[in-house]
DNA sequence: AATTTATGCGTACGTCATACGCAAAACGCG
DNA sequence: CGCGTTTTGCGTATGACGTACGCATAAATT
């Protein structure tokens, strides 16, 4: 047996009630007396199990995305979507997980395995092994940073819609001069931005799909410019 | 005249120094004692011409990406392909950028200036408003994201090489499971990861320049089909 | 029971953002 | 020139944070 005194609690457990407080407070809740408090420990005996916060984070990032689901049989491009608006319902699930800086290219067996998935998407494709990390990376930032901005737009309109709701177009009437910014003023003028609601649910899903439709759609033409070749 | 001791600095001076700040030693080290000092006022001197810190970080934002450049004659394709190059240069004289939170929808006038050089781009190309919206937009956070993750490699190779130098591939090798994840498995024994230095800085290039050729790719597929319709 | 070895945690320190209230300066008016 | 008004500058204070340090505590070995 080992000697001393039994841990109470693991790394495991710290990561789990740090998500749990940032699923519902947010990260700014995540302190490591308020993690500490929910597991009935004191502060300092977090840092046994945990370098410090941001080994925390790091561990709270690998976790935060479960596990990828099974990939529908199908195309490449059924698949490589699915996969993609699975990534996107995982980032979703946990709102913070953009928040958290970057540490290091991805080693957790969580992130590993989504990008085993992605890669399993172009199974029978004849892209070059390269290539396939080329354009699963590739989807995987554009996600991302989609799914980043969607999060950051959708809090800012719960936390005052007033202020968002159709207000957009007509602030950028003001403020877009149509000298110097001609392009801007005209998707203005045509009305791109006068929708009820910019953030509404749909409208978001839509900008994400007509994005997701436009890169899958260069996977395919470079696709097929290979098999010509 | 305007009555009242004249200020000493105004929000755009503390901008700048928040940024010189930043630009020479992180995000972190931006905080308002440290502004303030730089700028040979008291910390709470700054507080009469920002609201908060956060109100500062916005600003910081808006300003990091100077003025676009003017885009190049050509065809819409040289054109977005220059733009999305800028975009990732400007990002990259000013490394903390993507760390900053997304305070909300872009209105502060160099964002909306470089949203213009965008839409301009596309001028001349049979997308509807909306689309052109969709690509720029689309193309924006893809740019964004690849500097993000661009900068974390970076900064984690500059702080540790050894580290990095050609481990990931064997780091992989022993945390993939090849029966558990047999599409990563693939890649890794390819030798993908096995370069001798996996964020020489042509690399880094070269992976994002072949996600953008996607992208693009996927644009022009999307235009071809319009005109055909 | 004594020793070893790991964990639990109280205390303390430095840093941070910022609320509050008063001091200091620059103006208009007499 | 002096007085009142108005705006900026800033000293002080508060509470939250991450975490270094060292001792207390418990479990297993001897």
């Amino acid at each position: 047996m080992k000697r001393g005194r039994k841990p109470s609690i693991d790394a495991a457990d710290i990561t789990r009630a740090a998500i749990a407080i940032a699923d519902a407070e947010g990260l700014a809740a995540v302190s490591m007396a308020r993690v500490a408090q929910e597991l009935g420990n004191a502060t300092m005996a977090l840092y046994r199990h945990v370098k410090s916060k941001d080994e925390l984070l790091a561990l709270m990032s690998d976790s935060a995305m479960e596990d990828p689901p099974v990939l529908p049989a199908g195309g490449w491009r059924e698949r490589l979507w699915f996969w993609a608006k699975a990534v996107l319902e995982g980032i979703s699930r946990h709102p913070w997980f953009p928040q958290i800086p970057i540490s290091g290219p991805p080693v957790g067996p969580h992130s590993l395995a989504w990008f085993d998935a992605g890669l399993g998407a172009l199974d029978g494709t004849p892209l070059e092994p390269g290539e396939k990390v080329g354009v699963v990376m590739g989807l995987m930032t554009f996600v991302h940073g989609e799914a980043r901005l969607r999060i950051a737009l959708t809090r800012g309109f719960q936390e005052d819609p007033a202020a968002f709701n159709g207000r957009y177009g007509k602030v950028l009437r003001e403020l877009v001069d149509g000298k110097k910014m001609p392009a801007l003023a005209a998707v203005v003028d045509a009305g791109v931005f006068d929708v009820d609601d910019l953030f509404d649910v749909e409208d978001v899903a839509a900008e994400f799909d007509f994005g997701l439709h436009l890169f899958l759609e260069g996977v395919a033409a470079h696709i097929a410019s290979k098999g010509s070749a």
